[in-house]
DNA sequence: TCTTTTTCTGACCGTATGGTCAGGTTGAGG
DNA sequence: CCTCAACCTGACCATACGGTCAGAAAAAGA
């Protein structure tokens, strides 16, 4: 009976089935929220034994708990990207369409933080208080600076990405409702590009 | 064995009852999802037994139905409301700071539509495809007039309104981000209200 | 090839959960 | 006060689910 440790190396077959499996519990989380998914939808979507889940990760908390905190950074990631040193309205909407983007790409990621968040973040609190926090403060005071510079209107910085946050991140949560309004035929993810675009646009104009 | 039927009329205290439990099925449900509630977190949360929850309603999903129906005119009231007569500002913005009323005053009530959108809305997508889109699509009409007579700047109408979903429910739905980014002794629905003024104001100014 | 370690599985277990039922209790109308 | 329907409950059931375990099968190493 060895335990699956980050000690020594993974070997090539752990590499495989880690990989197999996170990406199947990533479809059924997402899809089903955490108390919703069972081991065998993750085991059957995964092509592996539930048994055999239970040699690689030993719970399904812990395959959950692993899925979080291996897309945080991902997450984070264009925030982290955008530059003080650039130009301002530049620098912001790139990040929001970095996001947008994200939302097309990875919706299943989109899904399963909101299903988190939904539920009180309650595998998740911990980070959200430190390591967003720590990044979101950072990025306000560059805005704050940028803002009273009088390089982009001001604005209050902590909103300005909570509303980058709901207006791209809606497009993959919300999906569904998305399409059943827009009706078969379009594209809201294009959609949402422009109008975002024109959006921030008119809220950034010094 | 008398079956609650809406046929005859309702006895003091089956509304009583029936009000009881879809009280502690909306505090249960949005805070833990579908799958997540048991019926026994209802019963204690209603102060009821399980079995007498199932005297009145036949099955969990019929009390989560009971809800979701019940509560779909509740959430569109606000955007029925919007008056194509009115003064079109006015009227938009009106309609944003009613929605945000609503995700301080009925938090849990997001949280359930929210749910049930992220989980593909099982339950829902029939009224989500007819009675929803139907009232947007009204609305849309509206404000496109508004936009072509030049009373408000250009705008995609539909996605103005999806901006006012995601923006106002995202402080319900994910307040505990919210507030672990801004930290204590921050009002996120306070400042909301001023910065989606802000946002609107510059939107929408022709 | 032989040995050791890693990988995998069928069978099984305890608990939680949605739901049922026979029968008791309470309230309303006469 | 009596009767009948409405209301309620403890005990119970079947299933689903997370997790365990003894040991087989397959890789890796010598």
């Amino acid at each position: 009976m060895a335990e699956i440790t980050p000690q020594r190396p993974r070997t090539r077959i752990q590499r495989r089935n880690i990989g197999t499996i996170l990406e199947a519990a990533l479809e059924v989380f997402s899809a089903q929220g955490f108390r919703g998914a069972t081991l065998d939808q993750i085991a059957q979507a995964a092509g592996l034994s539930k048994p055999n889940l239970l040699y690689y990760f030993p719970s399904k908390e812990a395959i959950h708990v692993e899925l979080l905190s291996g897309l945080l950074d991902d997450w984070l990631a264009p925030l982290r990207a955008m530059d003080p040193a650039g130009e301002p309205k530049a620098e912001i909407m790139a990040y929001m369409h970095r996001k947008l983007e994200m939302s097309r790409e990875m919706p299943r990621e989109s899904r399963l933080f909101a299903n988190e968040i939904l539920q009180g973040a309650p595998r998740m609190s911990a980070l959200l208080g430190s390591e967003l926090k720590e990044l979101v403060d950072e990025k306000a005071a560059v805005i704050r600076a940028w803002s009273e510079a009088g390089r982009i209107a001001p604005v209050d910085p902590h909103h300005l990405i909570f509303s980058i946050w709901a207006l791209t991140q809606h497009y993959a949560d919300f999906d569904v409702q998305v399409r059943a309004v827009l009706g078969p035929g379009r594209d809201p993810l294009d959609e949402a590009g422009q109008f975002l675009d024109t959006l921030f646009e008119r809220l950034l104009a010094p």
